[in-house]
DNA sequence: CGACAATACGACCGATCGTGCTATTTTGCA
DNA sequence: TGCAAAATAGCACGATCGGTCGTATTGTCG
């Protein structure tokens, strides 16, 4: 890879540790090129806006989410265990737990650590722009993979087959925001094993009787 | 009430509505001086920190919710009514719908519509200062409102003896915050129906078999 | 090694940020 | 109606915002 991608990335991750504390439109170009030890035009060189630059943080953050949460899920059997596998990886997520793939890349978001999209789906929930069509892409996309996860669960037996995936995904968001909500703002200690209770009466509801 | 008092509530409501668009670090004292014919330091003469605004709008906020959402509630007879008064109030606060005491006071956010504490609680959550604290307050204020509630439902035999209200508040919560992800973000249409039938599992959930 | 493209830098732009200080207008009351 | 007090405006400040441009440095490859 070119000197000119590694920067890039360095940049993109960078930005993106620093967008979970003040957001996205919080970064600033000064800043960021500061922490870097960049100047601010040779920084700003790489993206030729500032849109640009959100628009890799986004990118970014799908494909690490993708390479933590997604990804180990589907290693695992279809039905029950890769729901639950999407679930602890979203918590895995929430919690800031990032892992690499390779050795040299380190993941960003080390001491910031929440959930990138919930901020950006605060921030941006209301501000047109490309930003938030990237951003609501990417959370469809999300939804999508639990409710077909839960289909599978369907198909196997593992679930009943009147369990509407559409609002079984909506219940399991619910359940990962108000854990998201009670362990950073309230920082409430119970927040994780209350959320599992919630998740885990979620399951019991949508399993089979067998 | 005096000249002063009233132009400051009319900056602090605008700021409001405001803060709902762009966040509360986003309203910037120019923009919102611009909106309401005022010169920058005419209206920061009323608050003497940017801070003390933001304090004075999360304090405004609470007053319209305690009157939009909580106090309807508490006119309910005590029980599974009135926990589902604040449910039905806390949607109608998240669809913007803000009701004024009386006729001259106009309740902000007309357009702008979206629960300001999920806003504030992103854009605060790792953010520290009197903000900050001010929003842990509120909402563990609120969580407690909740639970009270729904041990007042556990005492009038509506609910199940063994309901945790702490764990039922933490679940109520997640079904308002996915309902708002899906409505707002994600524009679902179906947003209002899928929290209702969330809410309706949680309720039957606890509801005493008698 | 030499050369050309890729990359980074420093200075600078107009605009706007939050915040003082002082002058002027407006308000409420004697 | 007059006058003190309250409310608002005017102006300026240092800092920082996103962004531009010309130039220097550096990486890459023939």
């Amino acid at each position: 890879m070119s000197k000119g991608l590694r920067t890039r990335r360095e940049i993109v991750n960078t930005a993106l540790t620093m967008a979970l504390d003040v957001g996205l439109e919080g970064v600033t170009l000064g800043t960021l090129a500061t922490e870097l030890d960049l100047s601010k035009s040779g920084l700003f060189a790489h993206f030729r806006s500032k849109e640009a630059l959100q628009l890799a943080v986004v990118a970014e953050a799908e494909a690490w989410f993708a390479l933590t949460v997604v990804r180990p899920a589907l290693a695992l059997p279809r039905g029950e265990p890769r729901v639950q596998g999407l679930f602890e990886g979203f918590l895995r997520w929430v919690r800031g737990e990032i892992r690499a793939e390779s050795a040299d890349e380190r993941p960003p978001a080390l001491g910031g650590n929440r959930c990138i999209f919930m901020a950006l789906a605060e921030e941006y929930d209301d501000r047109p722009g490309d930003v938030r069509d990237a951003l609501v892409r990417a959370q469809r996309a999300w939804r999508a993979t639990i409710e077909r996860a839960c289909r599978l669960a369907v198909d196997e037996g593992h679930f009943r087959r009147d369990v509407d995936p559409t609002q079984f995904a909506f219940e399991f968001m619910g359940v990962v925001m108000t854990f998201k909500h009670s362990l950073k703002l309230l920082e409430d200690d119970d927040a994780e094993p209350r959320a599992r209770v919630a998740f885990g009466g979620l399951l019991a509801r949508s399993r089979a009787v067998a």
